[in-house]
DNA sequence: ACCACGACTGTGAGCGTTAACAACCTGTCG
DNA sequence: CGACAGGTTGTTAACGCTCACAGTCGTGGT
């Protein structure tokens, strides 16, 4: 900056001006100054500038399973939104989640300088580890339950396992069974509220539950178990598309048809479900929602200096019709 | 710092030292700077220890499209290496990618003084911006072509795509036809490459190519033309996995069996795959491999301050057989 | 002619850390 | 007993930037 100063002929604190917009500056003189920045390729030092101003312009994102369409859309919401905010995003994706993990994660990033951060929390064990957040740091959750101390941005979850439970029940089904997610996921416990509230409300028995864990396989494993009894069973409700994939094919090879026998409707709509045999009913979360929000809520939260309001923000779900779910056949 | 210090009764640079792991502190003295580090609830501005060691721990991240199930893969196979090497990782997931676009993200990245980059360039627009790197930071390109003057870690694409047409070709088919990934794509160049190859090789004739964008509804699209002419098809080979789901539920549509009538193979053996209806044999890709190798290789440019070999290093695809593929019929 | 004011520019300090060097202490060896 | 090596600690000066403040200059009003 200072050889900038001197190939401009003026003071390094000119310079930064120039380099901050600041309008006291003739316009000679920033031509000047542009001129030299350009001649001797200098480039600010983001490093030095954050030191001073206590602020790096970058944002901590801490993750799960990145690779899951679920999480990496999410992910990518969130990137786009702070970028087009001027912001960067540095991430930590966790192997394994659990408490300390996340609060290590949190405390890797405080270190590292960023501006504030959103906790991708999809388990319980993990939204734990935000109800004594370390102070100082803006912080808000993704999916992360009540959130503790942290505003939560989420899809409401259990507003979408009733759309997808009351489709199948208006379609003269008796009762929806279905294949939960994992223990511990929260988005697995808000799809077996909705599922349950949608058949309460109707007046229907609730039957056992099926587990799985968000795999293809998992879902291939309760699939079998569903075409054993498949005299009772009707319809279904798979938490998310992975397994519904895994259901079909267990269908398919125990010669259940799909809708005709049994309707079957997933959770998430992947780009793939559009094209499964049959096309799945499913429900589609707005992840590009998800992140805009949780970034805008961020950088409210960074502005009032951590007295912001930790509030809640429920994104809705849509119900995607397509031809694995029919009305009853009997 | 300074209150640390005050606080164990020495000096701030005894406590730089201490937190430095310096060899030469008494075992007394560290004990006592620890507890007033944990007493005072201390944590070291790693942006001011960048500003004095010109290091952030920080390595950038370019990529494109991180939601398909191959960037999501390598960008997480690079973080979980980074971070292992005790890095960082700030990314930037590009929207549109050109040429101007990944020089802007390398440039954003090098003011945020990151110790280095890796490029995800799977295009040839992107690899070109790869021709003349700015000096001054060290940077790897993943599936970046020939990668200019940067080192490149990619899959044998070509080496992918001619396992799975030999397979093909083995299993008595006359010839293979081919739905392509987008223009722009270098694995879809390679994998065209190794395909025609493969049957140069066997002396085949090569079938005119199908066009595709990756997603299963261009798939679906090029499995329906195929469907027409299914009697002169009796293999297709599929540029990913995507797409040859669009291809499998088109030919369910129009009543072309699988692998009765036609074989099917994909690429990059997604999660979903052995769960298609049939399950798809495909080429699966190490991208936990490459994300470790570019890591590798960056550190070592670091190390090297540029001044390190622009070495390449090429990852080798497995076939997985399943279902969609079989004996030719007749 | 004087003053006030705004536009523009320069000066010095300081952000929190590490690097380089100096200083001190202890023990060992000739 | 003195010198010297080596371990341990403290002092000072950067790193590259912004902030607060202090000019300087020209303009317009009284």
């Amino acid at each position: 900056m200072a050889d900038v100063a001197k190939a401009a002929g003026v003071s390094h604190q000119t310079v930064s001006r120039v380099l901050n917009e600041h309008p006291n500056v003739r316009a000679e003189t920033r031509d000047r100054v542009l001129k030299a920045i350009d001649r001797l390729g200098y480039r600010r030092n983001m490093v030095a500038r954050a030191l001073v101003t206590r602020h790096s312009r970058t944002l901590g994102v801490v993750s799960f399973d990145t690779i899951l369409y679920g999480p990496a859309s999410t992910v990518y919401g969130i990137e786009q939104a702070a970028r087009d905010a001027g912001y960067f995003v540095s991430i930590v994706s966790l192997r394994t989640i659990d408490r300390a993990g996340v609060r290590d994660a949190i405390d890797y990033l405080t270190e590292q300088g960023v501006d504030g951060i959103v906790v991708v929390a999809p388990q319980r064990s993990a939204a734990s580890a935000l109800e004594d957040l370390p102070r100082g740091i803006p912080v808000v959750a993704v999916e992360g339950g009540h959130g503790g101390a942290a505003p939560v941005i989420c899809v409401d979850q259990a507003e979408g396992a009733r759309l997808a439970t009351a489709h199948l029940l208006d379609f003269g089904h008796e009762t929806v069974w279905h294949v939960r997610g994992p223990q511990d996921w929260l988005e697995a416990e808000g799809r077996i509220e909705g599922w349950e509230a949608a058949l309460t409300a109707a007046g229907r028995e609730i039957p056992d539950v099926l587990s799985g864990d968000w795999s293809p396989r998992s879902g291939y494993e309760a699939g079998k178990r569903l075409a054993a009894m498949a005299d009772e069973v009707s319809a279904v409700f798979v938490a998310n598309d992975q397994m519904a994939l895994g259901v079909l094919r267990a269908f398919t090879e125990e010669g259940v048809r799909v809708p005709d026998q049994i309707s079957v409707v997933g959770f998430d709509d992947i780009p793939e479900s559009e094209f499964f045999s049959p096309p799945l009913t499913t429900v589609r979360q707005d992840f590009g929602a998800v992140g805009r929000h949780s970034i805008d809520v961020l950088l409210k939260q960074i502005e009032a200096e951590g007295r912001g309001e930790t509030e809640r923000f429920v994104v809705p779900p849509d119900l995607v019709v397509r031809a694995s779910s029919a009305p009853r056949n009997s």
